[in-house]
DNA sequence: ATCGGCTCCGAAAACGTTTTCGTGTTGAAA
DNA sequence: TTTCAACACGAAAACGTTTTCGGAGCCGAT
C-alpha cells in the first residue's frame, strides 16, 4: 500500500532539490545527463505520475469538460456522449456528466457545482423545464465568468454561444415530403409541446411540407404530448378517429406506440399506415416492422460539440481578454433511413 | 467578463488578510461579527465560490468517482450510470466516465489516466477483452496505491474488492424453471462466450435447471455468440433446425432476433416458442410481442456500487493505514417481468 | 504597575506542480 | 592570476485553499 510518490519524496530520497527532479523528468537541458537518468530511473521504479490536481491548479486548466444532459437512459443522449468521449479522449480531456432530469433547478445546481473551477467549459442540452421557463441566467452566469459553453440539440436563440443542431425544420419537411411522394394524403404529426425547441421546429417543417404540396393542413392531425407515460391514450384516439394514412413522430416511442395501436385495429404498416420517426435508435431497428427514421447522428453531434468546446477553451488561452465573440452554429446533416414502416 | 474572484482578491479589496476572509466565510468564531458580515456581504456580491481544485489539492480528496464501463450506448450500462449519479449527487460527488469499448488497452489507459489524483476511487465493469485475457494488473495497481475499487456486473474472482452483481446463475435457473413450468421441454440458450463472467454463470444456471427437472441437456441447444453483428446466422440455424419450444437469451438483441426469425417461419410467440431475455431494456418493452425479461435493476446496482465506493473512500479517511480488508459482494435481487413472449 | 485572559486578526505552512531567476563551480581564455 | 562563459543545480513564487500558531491590543484584577 505505498501511496503515490511525489516530487518531494523523490527529491528527498535522491538528495536533490524538487526543481531538479521536475526538470529531470521533463528532460530539461539544464540538468546533467547523469542526474537526469538517475532521477528518471528512480521515478520509473516508483511509478511516478504527476498529480493531476496540482497541475490543474497550477495551469488553471483542468482538461475536463462538464456535460449536462436531461437524461442518460436515452439512446440519443447516450450516443452524443459517445461522440463527446471520442473527441475528448483524442485531445486528452475527460468529462463529468450531470443529469438535469428535465428539471430546471437541477440544471442550475449542477452548473454551479461544476463552475467552481472543476471544469474548463460546458456542453449542454437544455432541460424541458428550462426551455419552458425560458430562464437562462445560469448559462449567462458561467459565460460571464469566461467559461465557454456549447449547446446541442435543445438550444435557445436567447443565448449567443456555439451550437450544434440538426436542421429540424428541414428534416421534418423532407420526411413529410417522402410520405407525400409515396402517395400519402392524410399525414398526422405526433410531437411534444411547442416550448421544446426541436418540437416547434419539426412542426414548422411538417406544416410547410403540407402547404407546399397543396395539402390541407388540419390542426387536428397534430397531437401534442407532454408526457411519454400517457401518450397511449392520445395516440389511440388519433388512429381510431382520424382515418390517417401516415404519421411523422418526433421520437421512437410515439412511433412504435402508434404502430402497435394500428396493428390492433387490423391496419397494416406500412400499407395502410406509413410511419416515420425522428431519432434513429434501438427501437426502430428492432421493432416489428422496423421503423423508417430521420437519423440525427448523435455521435457526430457529440464529436462536433466537443471539438468546438475544446477549440474555445484552448483559444481563450492565447487571446486573453479580447475574445472575438463570433459564435457559430454547426448543422449536422440528417438523412432518412428507410425501413419497413414506409413503402 | 469578470473572472472568478479568489480569497486573495477579497482580502486585498477589504484590506484584511486571506486567513480572515477564509475564516469569515466559514463562520469562524475567531472573527468579529462586524468583519465577518462585511466579508460575507462582499463575497456574496462578487459571487465568491471556493475553487474546487484548490480544495481537492488541499484535502487530497476530489469528491469525484471514476467510472469505467465497456460502452454507454447500452440500456443496462446507462441505467447503472443513472443509479450512480443519483447516489453520487446525494453525497456531493461527481463522476468521470470512461469507456473501454470492450478493449483491454483502453481500459488500462483510462485507469492510469484517472489514477493520477483526479479521482477518489473506481467503479468498473470489466471489458470483454480483459475478462478474456484475465489480466488484472491495472486493477491491482490502483488498489495498491490505496484507491478503492468497486466492480459491478462483469467482475472477477481474482480480485478482492467490493462487488455488486446479480445472482446470474440463480436468475437463469429461475427463468428456465419458469419455462419448464409452462410445459416447455426443448429449451435453447443463446449466450456469449464463456470467458464473459455473466455468460458462464447463466449457462450454469440453465444447465442446472434442466438437470433438476430431469430434462435432457443437449449441448447443441446452446448457441454461443461472440459478436452481436453476426448473431443472425447462428440464431437462424438454431430456430430452423432444432425444433425448440423455448429460448433463454442473455440479452435483448438475441431475444428479439430469434422472435423475428420465428415469425418469419410462421411460428407464434409465445405459443410455439416462448422467449425470455436477460436485461430489461427498452427493446423488450416495445418489441412485438413484448418480451418477458429478467430484470437486472441496473439503477439499484449503480446506487449500491456508488454507495459502497463512497463508504470506502470516507472510511479510509478515518482509519489511515490499517484498513480491514473485509470486502463484501452485494447481490441485487432479480425478478421476472412477464410480458407477451411467454405464456 | 504588572499580570492573566480575552478577542480579534495575520503569518505561514501545507497540498504538488512548473518555472524563473539566482548562484556556485568549473574550465578555458586573456 | 584574473575574468568570463558555460554548466548544473537550488530557492522561491505561484496556483487557491484551510488551519495552526503566534501575537497584538484591551480590560479587569492583583
Amino acid at each position: 500500500m505505498r501511496r503515490k510518490v511525489t516530487l518531494k519524496q523523490i527529491a528527498k530520497e535522491l538528495d536533490v532539490s524538487i526543481s531538479t527532479v521536475s526538470k529531470s523528468l521533463r528532460d530539461s537541458s539544464e540538468i546533467s545527463e547523469e542526474t537526469r537518468l538517475k532521477v528518471q530511473a528512480f521515478a520509473k521504479l516508483y511509478n511516478y505520475k504527476p498529480n493531476n490536481i496540482a497541475l490543474s491548479l497550477k495551469n488553471r486548466k483542468t482538461k475536463t469538460i462538464g456535460v449536462i444532459i436531461p437524461e442518460i437512459v436515452h439512446h440519443f443522449f447516450a450516443t452524443v456522449i459517445s461522440g463527446i468521449e471520442e473527441m475528448a479522449n483524442q485531445h486528452g480531456y475527460t468529462f463529468i456528466i450531470c443529469m438535469s432530469n428535465e428539471s430546471f433547478d437541477k440544471e442550475v445546481i449542477n452548473m454551479e457545482m461544476l463552475a467552481n473551477g472543476s471544469i474548463d467549459g460546458f456542453i449542454i442540452s437544455l432541460s424541458k423545464e428550462t426551455q419552458y421557463k425560458a430562464d437562462f441566467h445560469h448559462i449567462r452566469e458561467v459565460m460571464n465568468q469566461g467559461m465557454p459553453v456549447v449547446m446541442f440539440d435543445r438550444v435557445t436563440n436567447e443565448i449567443f454561444c456555439d451550437k450544434v443542431i440538426i436542421d429540424d425544420k428541414l428534416a421534418a419537411y423532407d420526411a413529410v415530403q417522402h410520405l407525400i411522394k409515396n402517395g400519402k394524403k392524410k399525414i398526422a404529426l405526433i410531437t411534444t409541446q411547442d416550448y421544446v425547441s426541436v418540437g416547434k421546429l419539426r412542426t414548422d417543417g411538417y406544416v410547410k411540407a403540407l402547404l407546399d404540396n397543396n395539402l390541407t393542413f388540419d390542426e387536428n392531425l397534430i397531437v401534442k404530448i407532454d408526457d411519454v407515460e400517457n401518450c397511449e391514450i392520445k395516440i389511440g384516439e388519433l388512429i381510431a378517429n382520424k382515418a390517417i394514412d401516415a404519421v411523422l413522430a418526433v421520437n421512437e416511442i410515439f412511433a412504435v406506440t402508434i404502430i402497435k395501436k394500428a396493428n390492433k385495429l387490423g391496419l397494416n404498416v406500412p400499407k395502410d399506415l406509413s410511419v416515420i420517426a425522428f431519432t434513429d435508435g434501438i427501437i426502430s431497428q428492432y421493432s416489428t416492422p422496423t421503423i423508417t427514421t430521420v437519423s440525427q447522428n448523435g455521435f457526430k453531434m457529440g464529436q462536433k460539440a466537443a471539438k468546438m468546446l475544446i477549440d474555445q477553451v484552448e483559444k481563450d488561452y492565447g487571446e486573453d481578454e479580447d475574445i472575438e465573440d463570433n459564435y457559430t452554429t454547426e448543422i449536422i446533416e440528417t438523412f432518412l433511413i428507410e425501413r419497413e414502416s414506409t413503402s
